[in-house]
DNA sequence: TTGTAAGCGTTATCAT
DNA sequence: ATGATAACGCTTACAA
């Protein structure tokens, strides 16, 4: 490793000297700053960035704590939130808790030790268990932004959130304006903070129409593929008309499909299946059905953003993001239909 | 923050005392182990990663440059390399060159500048290029691991690659099994340096089961879904016999079922299109068509082995990753039909 | 314009 | 069993 004083012998200078011309400091005679550039740059000098944060009690150092990188839409995030760091000199350290509760404080325990500056948190859903650490974080006034509903054991902490219900109302709008008015909603599992707000947004979108809400065609469901076939299959067995399914989230839809294609109806042509996820669809993850995504970017930017006035000295505020749908289209304009 | 001095200052004993007490060092007296582990524990002490390892030379930092974290492919590398590491107390800091060989450079400068122990690098495909700072990370004998091809200016360093032509034979054997026979193949972009193993899988699979290779089932194509449009379009006009696609990449397997779809052929009643991708698809990505998968994870272990050794002090060696092929079927078995 | 001293938080080493 | 000292690589403050 190169540390200033091998540059600072072989130029026969201080390595305060050295140190100045690095740092592109003023007063500095262009000999010995030519003659120290030369010799740095034949070395292959690169500051070492712990030794310079301890002086300067800065890192330039942000930890993101997710509870699954392999999921696109946390993917997303770590994405947008390195896009948007990287250019101010700050790095990114990854730590995902893979959905368990210990490795989750565990990790923002050794993010803390590293002195981040902040620190991104999209909280696993969780008992209650308020444990040790997250006492620590506002006892030692860590800055923290909470991606996601924030949970008890965070409060106190800016949280930045989407709007659920306006992006499920604009799913729902979508559907309406292809002629759909039989709309069948596949509901969340009760205890998603999520499953409320999307519900909300399906009746605001029909009442907003004047259409009136038919309870039969509301069909609680969980949250896997399993149970999204599951709730298809209820919904076929009730025998009511619709010509189109709004599904809680994208694993939902993908089980409404497999359920009515083995019923031998056919998707678009005879009934549209649309998914919400929170995520933008790439190429890599083209669906067979429709999805609408909110722009999970527009969330990062705006955490971002928080943190940026944390980092300031400002106060964190909640931020709700306004939802963008991005659609993925292969839905198709209403072509009536009775589910059989 | 808490710094060991405010222990030792409430407890009244020395600095360094704290210090062994926290590092669970022997000859401490119960007592005083007992009282300065209840002020620790009180004022939420965390030890200082960046001063430790400035005394220990040692940072437990692992670097990883992605050309892109959006792609599920890397995403999954990423999140199998934290999930390796992170028990170990190994952290890992992220940086994405979003397609941007500058970037790419900066990123890894800055990564040197932490003293990380060891940098996992995906790098992008470029030109030529040899900047400095792939010189210095020789010179410096920065532990490198390449993850997929190795190209020119990483030469030196081990890599860890998929047996691509082992992979695609395996996807083609799938297809055989099926009753498949005809198999078209829409083939990669001439500037990839997967397309040709891939290729050559293809032809040995049909090889290995006595079936001749037509050419004229072999599409040249791009990488995006347009491409696997224009090549899918190409194929229907020479208007060739054929039961199955198989597609170079998952975008062109996207792009030929847009197309086929189009032009009025059933998918996969008439016919079955698998695409060849190295990521394992997850509910989160589920198809429209069937994909095989290299399994990715085995590639990021593999990865963590090499990177194992390098900070053993082995000699890390090139790593070839036997693909095991994860397959999310939705292609029929064979049913013949004449492309028209 | 350049150099010296001190200190950031921690630990290895040698003393007591 | 505990303490004093120096050092890791760097930068601020002051001196020359």
């Amino acid at each position: 490793m190169i540390r200033l004083k091998d540059i600072a012998e072989r130029v026969d200078v201080s390595v305060m000297t050295v140190s100045r011309v690095m740092r592109d400091t003023p007063n500095i005679a262009p000999a010995t700053r030519r003659r120290v550039l030369r010799v740095a740059r034949e070395l292959g000098y690169v500051p070492d960035a712990a030794a310079r944060g301890l002086r300067l009690q800065n890192t330039h150092l942000l930890g993101l704590v997710l509870p699954a990188l392999g999921d696109p839409a946390w993917a997303a995030i770590a994405s947008a939130l390195e896009a948007v760091w990287a250019p101010s000199g700050y790095d990114l350290a990854m730590a995902c808790s893979h959905q368990d509760e210990e490795s989750e404080e565990a990790r923002i325990a050794r993010l803390m030790g590293r002195r981040v500056e902040g620190l991104f948190v999209a909280p696993l859903a969780r008992a209650q268990k308020i444990g040790g650490v997250y006492r620590q974080l506002r006892e030692q006034g860590i800055r923290v932004v909470v991606l996601g509903p924030r949970p008890e054991h965070l409060g106190g902490f800016p949280a930045v959130t989407v709007n659920d219900r306006a992006g499920m109302a604009l799913a729902v709008a979508h559907l309406l304006g292809l002629g759909h008015q039989r709309i069948a909603f596949l509901a969340g599992p009760e205890y998603s903070s999520l499953a409320g707000p999307r519900l909300e947004g399906y009746r605001a979108a029909l009442a907003s129409r004047q259409i009136p809400v038919r309870e039969e065609l509301i069909v609680p469901a969980g949250a896997t593929v399993e149970d999204g076939a599951v709730a298809a299959r209820r919904l076929l067995e009730r025998k009511v008309e619709f010509t189109a399914i709004m599904a809680f989230s994208d694993p939902l839809a993908v089980g409404a499909l497999r359920e009515l294609t083995a019923a031998g109806l056919e998707v678009p042509r005879q009934i549209s299946i649309l998914g919400y996820a929170n995520h933008p669809c790439s190429e890599f993850s083209s669906r067979p059905l429709s999805t609408v995504d909110t722009d999970i970017e527009a969330q990062a930017r705006a955490a971002a953003r928080v943190m940026s006035d944390l980092i300031a000295g400002e106060r964190g505020r909640d931020q709700r993001v306004e939802p963008r749908l991005i659609c993925r289209d292969s839905c198709a304009p209403v072509r009536p239909a009775t589910a059989s």
